[in-house]
DNA sequence: TATATTTAAGATATTTTTGTCCAAAATAAA
DNA sequence: TTTATTTTGGACAAAAATATCTTAAATATA
């Protein structure tokens, strides 16, 4: 569904915005080690979310990652998979057409478009806050 | 969603399946052009089809690729998908963790349950048969 | 039986994704 | 200003997915 790299973004994510709920900001090592992600390539990930200002980086010592309470109930689930996969999941045809619509549609299509509203219902009702107070109040887990 | 292996054994399917309808055997050229999809990379996958019993195949002249009836009614696009990409889009967590479960879940768990549920029942709910005679009535595409 | 045709299977190549490593840039504090 | 710390960015490496090529096996027909 989404690539490794979107699943240690969300992951990451999630566990820098429980840390900045308690005002902590999180060095890239921690954030690997408590989310379960590989550390160098979950702090490229961070770079590009970074750069889509979804969290905050500020380099040397006292430095790490950190999300706002304003960002963090601003940004929709929807906005990380966007930055990291792209638009694919939500608008792409699902057996690969370059074009595929109401009027010329693939032999899926129909089928498709149910399952594609149901994951962007998903997304984008869903924002970062709702998934790290869940995970701070421990009703979920991050490894396993 | 699927892979490009499985998109591609879909439509193969899809085009074999129209062309049994009529009686015609298909040659894997022929599936190719007609589907939009790379022939011997999906002769390879024709090839894992035939194993689990979803298409027959025979060598030698006026040999080539069918389905029968029997097979394109009972035979689900479920059982295609899960032939070639396995079972992780049904059963695999959102996330990527080793396990998931209501008990202890991921943070997006009880929200992927719903499109997972939602993907499990369009597939189980289509079979092959229903596709390709929406195919050869023209209402659907394979290439574009 | 010989030949032509077609899929099957194995080796190999290419591309994309995933992942690591290291030096540079930024910055806080002594 | 110096030092230690941390992210950033680029080069590099490994693994997986995608794709091709070639030969072998099967088989229908003359």
């Amino acid at each position: 569904m989404f690539s490794k790299a979107c699943e240690y973004g969300i992951k990451a994510i999630i566990y820098i915005a429980t840390q900045s709920l308690s005002g902590t900001r999180v060095k890239i090592g921690d954030v690997a080690n408590n989310s379960g992600s590989p550390e160098a390539f979950t702090a490229k990930i961070l770079g590009t979310l970074t750069k889509h200002n979804i969290v905050n980086s500020h380099t040397g010592p006292y430095g790490g990652f950190e999300i706002s309470s304003k960002q963090m109930k601003q940004v929709k689930m929807r906005d990380i998979v966007e930055a990291i996969d792209g638009d694919t999941i939500f608008n792409g045809c699902g057996l690969g057409l370059n074009e595929c619509n109401h009027e010329q549609p693939c032999p899926m299509h129909h089928k498709f478009v149910k399952v594609r509203e149901e994951i962007k219902t998903m997304l984008t009702t869903t924002t970062i806050y709702d998934l790290a107070t869940e995970y701070k109040s421990g009703k979920t887990v991050l490894m396993r």
